[in-house]
Order: structure tokens, then sequence, then C-alpha cells
DNA sequence: ATGGTGGACAATCCA
């Protein structure tokens, strides 16, 4: 079973990044975040015509939620079903076989200061919430991933010091990510990977970010206990960054088997 | 160094 996650930046931007990865890399799952389309202008018919299934919800320029499967899901829903489906377009749940996927696009937060990060603080709140309320994750087969716009560890950013406090790396926003973690995810990237200096994403507006790696991980792959004891891999693809229109994130890629 | 670049969309908003 292989699961992966991209920060797509536009869907209609990147598809032709998907499709070739998508071609190359056959996964079960693909979670995406901020494809920035109504779901009339999604480029379905595109996808549905290389062999995969769409489920998506979007909107105009912000935001946007998809998933990409070889075989019909089951039990999709958006949103996090607390505020009339203002959540819709950055969280998306779904069922397949025995495995629950959550992909969420987590509010960015913009600035310690603004309402946007009180948003952010209060928007993981909620997700604490929806975990527990839907979930036994010590029994169930569940995947969160996405977006999470969450550097929890120094070696989650390029310099920590640096950069400390962030709207992605500071105390409140880690204590409200490790309040979600708490009720039992494992993080299946870090299981694979111990080492610093492995990063999903690249800010487009640092000069030469990229080539300097002055990246963060943001991007996350986090199982409950039953499924991490199933991933065999986890890798950071680099594609999105060679192709013609470089994203600033990468796709997060995992491979689970049973023992 | 409060910039920088990219995307959506048409003057700015968001990341």
């Amino acid at each position: 079973m292989r699961i992966a996650t991209f920060n797509c930046n536009s869907i209609r931007v990147r598809l032709p990044a998907v499709l070739a990865w998508l071609d190359a890399w056959r996964p079960d799952l693909l979670a995406l975040q901020e494809t920035k389309t109504p779901d009339p202008d999604f480029p379905r018919r595109e996808i549905e015509g290389a062999g995969w299934r769409v489920e998506c919800r979007g909107e105009k320029s912000y935001n946007g939620v998809a998933v990409i499967s070889r075989s019909p899901l089951e039990e999709v829903s958006f949103g996090l079903g607390d505020d009339d489906g203002a959540s819709g377009t950055r969280l998306v749940r779904a069922r397949l076989g025995d495995l629950s996927l959550v992909n969420t696009y987590v509010p960015q937060g913009q600035d310690l200061a603004s309402d946007k990060f009180a948003f952010k603080l209060a928007w993981l709140a909620r997700l604490k919430d929806f975990f527990a309320a839907n979930f036994d994750l010590r029994r169930e087969r569940v995947l969160w991933t996405g977006d999470l716009n969450v550097a929890p560890e120094p070696r989650d950013v390029y310099d920590s010091r640096a950069v400390w406090p962030h709207v992605c790396h500071c105390r409140e926003v880690i204590d409200a990510f490790r309040e979600i973690t708490g009720l039992g995810f494992v993080d299946v990237f870090r299981k694979h990977l111990p080492e610093a200096d492995v990063f999903t994403f690249w800010d487009y507006r640092g000069r030469d970010s990229l080539a300097k790696n002055r990246g963060w991980r943001i991007d996350h792959l986090l199982a409950s206990a039953p499924l991490a004891e199933e991933s065999r891999d986890c890798r950071v693809d680099l594609e999105p960054r060679r192709a013609p229109r470089p994203s600033d994130h990468t796709f997060v890629c995992a491979d689970f088997s049973p023992a």
C-alpha cells in the first residue's frame, strides 16, 4: 500500500507533474492540498482518463483538498463537521478497506499576532476533537496526512533558532500539534528518516532557498500505531523540484504492508 | 535586510 501527500499549489498548474508522478509511482492513495480550484474546474477528466479516481472539494484561489486513488473510496466526507462546511476545503476524510485517511490543509497562520494565527490554533484544537470523536487510534488503521503547517522539532527546520518563533515553528503551534499526536499518532517519516536536513518545503520567497537547502518539514504522514507497525519505508520525492514549473513542496511517500 | 517569488485573479490576498 503506497500512500503519498503533495501540496500542489494549484492542481491546474501542477497537473502534468502529478500525472507523470502517478504514472511513475502508482500509489494507492495520493493526498493533495492547495488545489486552488472550484470543483467544476478540477481537471477530473484528465486524471480519471489516466485510470484514477478523484475526490475533491475546492474553492476559487485558496485552499482545496483532494484524494486520488486507484480504487474507489468509501465514506468520503469533507470538513471538521462543526462549522457548516466552512472547513470543507481544508479536510477530506475517506476509507479504503480498513484504512481511514484524513487529509488536511492546516491554516498557515500568517503572523503570530494575527487573527489567522489564533484561527490556526483553534483549528488544530477542533481537529483534535475530530480525531477523538471519530477514531479509536489504538485499534484502527488511521493515517493523518497533508500540509500541516507545523515543523514540530528543531531538526525539521533549516535553522530553528533563526526562525523561532514562527507560525509553523513556535511553542503554541507545536503544543497544539502534540495534543493531536498524543492521541496515538506515530510520525512515519521519522520512523524511517531520523536524520536532520530532510525537508518537504522550500519557501519560494527565500533567495536560493532550494539551493541552500533552507527548508522545512511541514508535510507529514502520521499513522495510528496499528498502521505504523506496517510501514516499511518513507521518502521524499524531489521530482516537483525539477519540473518545468518547480513546486515549493515535494511529494512525501510511504509504503505499508502487513508483516 | 519586513524583502523576496509564485499562484489566482484582476486590486490585492495568501503562502
